[in-house]
DNA sequence: GTGGTCTAGACCACC
DNA sequence: GTGGTCTAGACCACT
């Protein structure tokens, strides 16, 4: 379900909360959806239990993740996410784009990527 | 010229870098055009000489400024930017365009910010 | 495990940088195997910690080498090194078989080196 | 007929003679031939006489050029060029060559390409 | 004056 | 222990 990098710099726990944050974004994971407990996803990432509790904290922090205590972790629904990250997410957006257009990548064609996404809800 | 924050996690020198690459991108700052020399720009941010360097020697590396010794450091022109750096960008692109469209921004109203650089290169 | 020259114009860091990429090219280090720690490094050869870790710092760069803070630094595997680095070798590739072949050198004789590495990967 | 970049770190005149000799290797420049004279190579390239005098020095120690005072420099014949050159430039073959080999470039691809110049002598 | 390199010594976060 | 960052101060070659 989720890829890990030990050797990439970034801790795992924030690679584990980026990599749920996209399968929620892109659909995989459904409004609602319940995820695998702690331990489970523990086990099957073969890392300590503690590291996706870490994960699973932050994201519920940022909206994304709604945890019932005694009944499990689950996908929220799209409305409760934090709106300091959606400035944040805007901010990166502009800066990306920018730079992609300085370096001669067409407008249109980053467009074409956006449509690609609403169509399929792909990647 | 650039807006440091010593409680960002992140390093100096890549506040620095990252500042300069987006007045280079922006347009602020032109292709050919001199900038400020390691020693001006350390004591105008009261930082010291090398993390400056620092700064300088990656954007070099990644093409967007070409250093003369003895002469200063210039803007270089778009082409020869690294290539590799194109592809991580478009990633970035995919990832935070998938989540906004996720949040419900419009896809309409992420071309029309596209749009606006490609007439203004503002921000 | 490294020959220094003071006396070469090229500065310490790539003198350490080129002969580490060496090792990995060749096979004395292995993929994965782990490096001298910087300092280790550094006092064995009896230069600034600061030089060897611009020269892992440079490596890791170009894709050969990954930097893991705490743990230390490995070789890393033959995916992921910098493409642009390998049009880059394959200029100079050509423009030094073309004056060892003006220089009356063998094309089969360059071929016969090749082989000899291609079999036992040594120098 | 010579291509110089001042933003590149390597100093004017060795941008000349790699240049040069890199003509006279691939055979645009060919043996005894007359190059310009000083003086009209350094109006040509807009640059001081000075530094095309060094470059031309520099050739002449290598063997590559022969200087007749009060006629010009000439190409020299393939033989008389220092032999400490060759090694050198073996050395660097090798490097080249094993760490392409590394990136999984093919051997025999390298070889088509020396085979190539022995036919066409091109770049 | 410029960029570039190197040293010495400090501090931090992570493991 | 590890890598990573930053400072202070020195020296060099080139313009």
């Amino acid at each position: 379900m989720l890829n890990l990098d030990y050797r990439d710099a970034r801790p795992i726990y924030e690679q584990v909360k980026d990599g749920l944050r996209r399968l929620v974004v892109t659909g995989v994971i459904q409004e609602g959806e319940k995820l695998p407990s702690v331990r489970t996803m523990a086990s099957s990432l073969a890392i300590n239990p503690n590291t996706i509790q870490r994960a699973y904290e932050a994201l519920e922090a940022e909206g994304y993740l709604c945890s019932v205590p005694g009944k499990g972790s689950f996908a929220a629904p799209h409305t409760g996410v934090d709106q300091g990250r959606k400035k944040e997410l805007l901010q990166v957006f502009d800066q990306t784009a920018a730079e992609l257009l300085f370096l001669g990548v067409d407008g249109e064609a980053l467009w074409a990527r956006i449509r690609a996404m609403e169509g399929g809800e792909a990647q």
